[in-house]
DNA sequence: GTCTATATGCAGATAGAC
DNA sequence: GTCTATCTGCATATAGAC
């Protein structure tokens, strides 16, 4: 970028970097015990100036979920560009807390555990939180639909994605990955099954 | 007791008041966010007081904590007296999400919603609230065993936890219980092919 | 746009009268 | 044992100099 900013958009650059600074931070602390304190530090921006850029601690988090948003559908349609079969594709979302595991072990999902936090009296920033399992959800809906037409193709999107909360869920408790693997392994063959039923 | 009490006992009762009080404040709330403000409402006992009780905020979480686990193994103890098979056994704990899936539509799983708060950055309440899981693992593994000799009833044990947390945080999620009632089919089910293999 | 200083409130915890 | 008044600190949020 050679061509000097304007003040628009250098205000929108910061914000952004704020943003993507804070985003493990939220992962790793939680919400309620993730300060302006710690924005600050961990952005490099000064605390008090934090409210420039976002007027309250809830506009922060609707900001944080937009862009991990932003970029879940982003990977999703590159998983759609590259994996040919849906049942391919259904995997690579298993994959994800095999990528993950030890993150998992450590803190949890960062969408479920976001949503326990905020799910009990925390209603406005826990239906922002829940923002992050409808776009997994219509996407695997959307797959399913194609492998199994004529199923409930909702019924199979949930009952995967409780799965993956089951496995992050303990895997987080008992701060153990070695589970991780071989229950990931019974989903899949539940798939294949599937799949083959056809 | 018509005998006059002795101090030691009347701060034991009043201790055990307290606790029972808010035993569902904090599956309401959380910790976090169950200040002391709360705990004395919802106990009765003026805000100061609570300190001539419980020496901080930690004691009172382990307090709480030790009482689930005594209401916890009383009913395992009784559903061993009541249940002639493991298979009935392990089935009245399945049917654990379907008589409370009200409550864990609206505030999530009490033991799973508590690890997932306390695990991110506070290990040492972390290690308090996982022992609730404990009890329930170590029960469902002596179950296995007995339905299942020679398989791995640590596996099983914990597949099932799984399963039971992914129904929970998934109904949270959504605040929609209509989906309980098929999912434990389906883990019951499992159970009675596991069963039948033998 | 940047940053310091500060307002305001409530949290956990304590002191001491009764 | 009971309760009020209060300490201390940190939280979110704001004002205003630069």
């Amino acid at each position: 970028m050679v061509a000097p900013m304007v003040a628009r958009e250098k205000t929108a650059q910061q914000r952004q970097h704020i943003i993507e600074s804070i985003d493990e931070l939220l992962y790793h602390k939680g919400f309620n015990l993730m300060s302006f304190t710690d924005i600050a530090r961990a952005s490099g921006v000064p605390r008090g100036n934090i409210y420039y850029y976002f007027k309250s601690k809830e506009e922060i988090l609707a900001a944080v979920i937009e862009y991990r948003l932003d970029q879940t559908s982003r990977m999703l349609a590159q998983w759609d560009a590259d994996l040919d079969s849906p049942q391919e594709r259904i995997k690579r979302f298993t994959q994800i807390v095999v990528n993950e595991k030890a993150n998992v072990a450590k803190y949890g999902c960062p969408m479920g555990s976001l949503n326990a936090e905020l799910g009990k009296v925390q209603p406005k920033l826990k239906k922002i939180s829940k923002t992050q399992f409808d776009i997994f959800k219509n996407w695997l809906k959307k797959q399913f639909k194609l492998l199994l037409p004529g199923q409930d193709a909702e019924m199979l999107a949930t009952h995967l994605l409780i799965q993956m909360q089951g496995i992050a869920s303990i895997v987080h408790v008992y701060g153990d990955d070695s589970l991780v693997d071989g229950e990931v392994d019974v989903i899949n063959h539940w798939l294949d099954m599937l799949a083959a039923s056809q």
